[in-house]
DNA sequence: TGAGAATCTATCCACATGGATAACTTGTCA
DNA sequence: TGACAAGTTATCCATGTGGATAGATTCTCA
């Protein structure tokens, strides 16, 4: 009967006005719902009733777990890295480099909204310190699952892995926006092209 | 006496509240205002009254010129992707692989409030579909950019152009949140060995 | 069982906001 | 010069906001 399957809620799922969770439950369901609210209607609409609406709670709750909107704010970008790190969307682990960022286009494409928030705090980072804390963890985080997969695949080169996450972050942020997960795809192949030519290239040239 | 030496008003010039622009000047010193205000308060601070405080008028003015916050919004991204144009910071043009995107790491750390305005507008740009034109047109024309650039390198194929831009736009991401132009400058050396072993790289491999 | 703690709701308030309106100022040009 | 338009300011208001407070519900465990 309450047996719904029950997910992180954060994927495409978007009827608005959650049942209410469960006693105890309240908290982390705020947490989901931040992340909803951000990634969906921006930072400037991440109001304690619009993160209560889609919590399915009263607004009292934010202030009550959370005290304030910026301590919701910081301990939803703590849980959305917690995501992240469970979900290691760039790691295959399988030595082969066309599983390098394979599944990485439809990943975006499913949940895009876990990707959107963090571009969106990592930007509200740069006028609030004490998020920066988590937006260096969070990259240090996605820059060293790069260099560990790159390895694998025998490049050591960390400032090669830092190109290549680099320029998977310029992707990520093009697809959530305006790019099509196709596009995506097609410009991970040509990353391939060029990470192996690296590695396969005489010292220098030219 | 009224001379003082004028620029955007987008560089570094941090003190708040304007003095007064002379009349017909208003509309300009409030776009120029309001990207300063969305790239060092965020887009929830972009109010009336902030962005006429720091183009030094009064809030009335906004309402005057542009009607609506959204149209405000609208018209400086407009205007922002004309300083891109203006500026074209992506072609030196001069056919040496070493300038490719050689001044960026400077050039973003001494501008960065177009570039963080600009990322802003793209994440905004998801939820505001009238935005998107202008997105996609800021994107076409420094892809555009990147591909005249590397085409004069003797990198012809428009899929490695899109690669590079793409790690260029999340390495000046990350500039403007958490790296440092040196780290910058590391990651473009490093793309421009890739570029030049993808060159001249034999067809395939592996 | 029942009492204390944790979770949750209902309600209130002072304040900033977007926008409307009317008045005033500066420029234009016949 | 002067009258009309464009630019600009001053002021007002209804609404949504963050947060505080008090009370109700649910859980825990001695």
């Amino acid at each position: 009967m309450t047996a719904e399957p029950v997910g992180t809620g954060l994927t495409a799922e978007d009827g608005e006005g959650r049942d209410r969770p469960r006693y105890g439950e309240g908290r982390e369901a705020l947490l989901r719902a931040a992340i909803r609210v951000v990634a969906t209607s921006g930072l400037r609409n991440l109001t304690y009733r619009a993160v209560a609406r889609e919590a399915g709670v009263t607004h009292g709750l934010v202030a009550h777990h959370f005290g304030s909107r910026d301590t919701l704010l910081e301990e939803a970008l703590r849980y959305s890295l917690q995501l992240s790190v469970e979900t290691s969307s760039l790691e295959s682990g399988t030595g082969q480099i066309d599983d390098f960022a394979r599944d990485l286009p439809e990943f975006v494409d499913r949940e895009p909204d876990v990707q959107a928030f963090q571009y969106e705090l990592i930007l509200e980072s740069r006028r609030r310190p004490e998020l920066r804390p988590y937006v260096e963890e969070l990259y240090d985080y996605y820059r060293g699952a790069a260099r560990r997969e790159l390895a694998r695949l025998g490049i050591q080169d960390p400032a090669l892995a830092d190109v290549a996450y680099a320029a998977l972050d310029g992707l990520v942020f093009q697809q959530i926006s305006v790019a099509s997960p196709e596009n995506t795809r097609r410009s991970v192949d040509a990353l391939r092209t060029m990470l192996l030519a690296a590695r396969d290239a005489p010292p220098a040239r030219d």
